[in-house]
DNA sequence: CTTGATAATTAAACACTGTTCAATTATGCT
DNA sequence: AGCATAATTGAACAGTGTTTAATTATCAAG
């Protein structure tokens, strides 16, 4: 049926994402189907790959959306915080958990990965970028006299070393419930890392 | 046909568990599948579900002699350095180099997660020890007057760190290739984390 | 209004996946 | 030689991603 005005091409695509974000978020990123997200939303799966490049665009849109919400809680963690020094932590914080919270959308952004000749698209790196720029400005207040290079990387290094006790938490492959929790964890490596990184930038 | 001589049971299971590896180094943790194991051993479907609990379960075996060659590269890092200092440098570093050249391999120790009700067998549980046992021993070398508790904890800060880095390297989600190495960032990560943790310790 | 072109939608098909299980067949024991 | 046992098979089921011919609804022109 041509055009069947109940939803517009806008309308269709945004009940398919909606649906994907609840699949995962229910049944986690192996939980979604093509099948599954097109019966959610009364339409067939021929219609969903006339509108997506197949299951995997649609949970890319899907992760778009949930980098989305969370570079909007770690801006919040951002601006609430008084000095450079603990916006970096409450930024890491906010990190873990939502994280947390939202576990299985959160994991499904790291679980996709494109075929090798895909390259990222524009509205996805951009929402990337973003999330680094935050630890980037932060450390940029912290520090002013370091080079942008220098910023860059203790940016990389604090953001995978968070990520990674993240991912080990969560995916429960850390072993540590008897020794501290994760927000310890994290405090610790932020308070070590940044000391010794100030120290070295005045010597 | 009743037990056919051709292979024992121990020699089946060994096949089967050399062939996923092998499929998952060519293809992936995704590109494992029964039929195809049980294809590359000359065996049908059922025969492989007669040994093992699922293709998690076979992937489980896999995995785990993933983990026992990487604590074999590890323990070499950490036998041919000289000092507590550099043991921990050289064994971060032996982690980056392993998930390097056994990228697929090592990707699936960390893509396979297990069914909740289900707990992690022994045998698997104590080659993660190991690992996690040689940073602490390091650790323990480093500053001899620091608590149990302080060793893992800073143990389990350093692994997942540097695991952190690792994975969002390989899985090309850093975005660091004009900025540094995975191997300066590892290198940066260390020398600030101990060099605070250290001078804390003799406060 | 009716026709015709256009675009949306469906249903069916293909080749795969994990998993189960009745039927078959080879082996070791009596 | 025959029987019980255990290994092995092959077919089946329900699901997966993806493609495509056929259908159907909408819109514009005559």
């Amino acid at each position: 049926m041509a055009r069947r005005n109940d939803h517009s091409k806008e309308e269709l695509q945004s009940m398919a994402i909606d649906a994907t974000r609840s699949l995962i978020s229910q049944a986690g990123y192996e939980g979604v189907s093509a099948r599954k997200v097109a019966n959610s939303i009364g339409y067939t799966v021929g219609t969903l790959y006339q509108n997506f490049n197949g299951i995997q665009d649609l949970i890319l849109h899907a992760n778009a959306f949930t980098l989305s919400s969370l570079l909007l809680e770690l801006e919040e963690a951002y601006n609430h915080s008084a000095s450079p020094r603990w916006r970096i932590e409450k930024v890491a914080l906010a990190y873990l958990d939502f994280a947390q919270r939202h576990e299985k959308l959160w994991h499904a952004v790291y679980k996709l990965t494109l075929p090798q000749d895909q390259a990222i698209p524009d509205w996805y790196q951009s929402r990337i970028d973003a999330l680094f720029s935050l630890l980037e400005n932060a450390l940029t207040q912290l520090d002013g006299k370091r080079s942008t290079t220098e910023i860059q990387k203790a940016s990389r290094i604090l953001w995978s070393s968070v990520h990674g006790i993240c991912i080990l938490h969560v995916g429960n492959k850390l072993f540590s419930d008897n020794i501290a929790s994760p927000q310890e964890l994290i405090e610790s490596l932020i308070q070590n890392y940044l000391a010794a990184w100030l120290q070295q930038g005045t010597a």
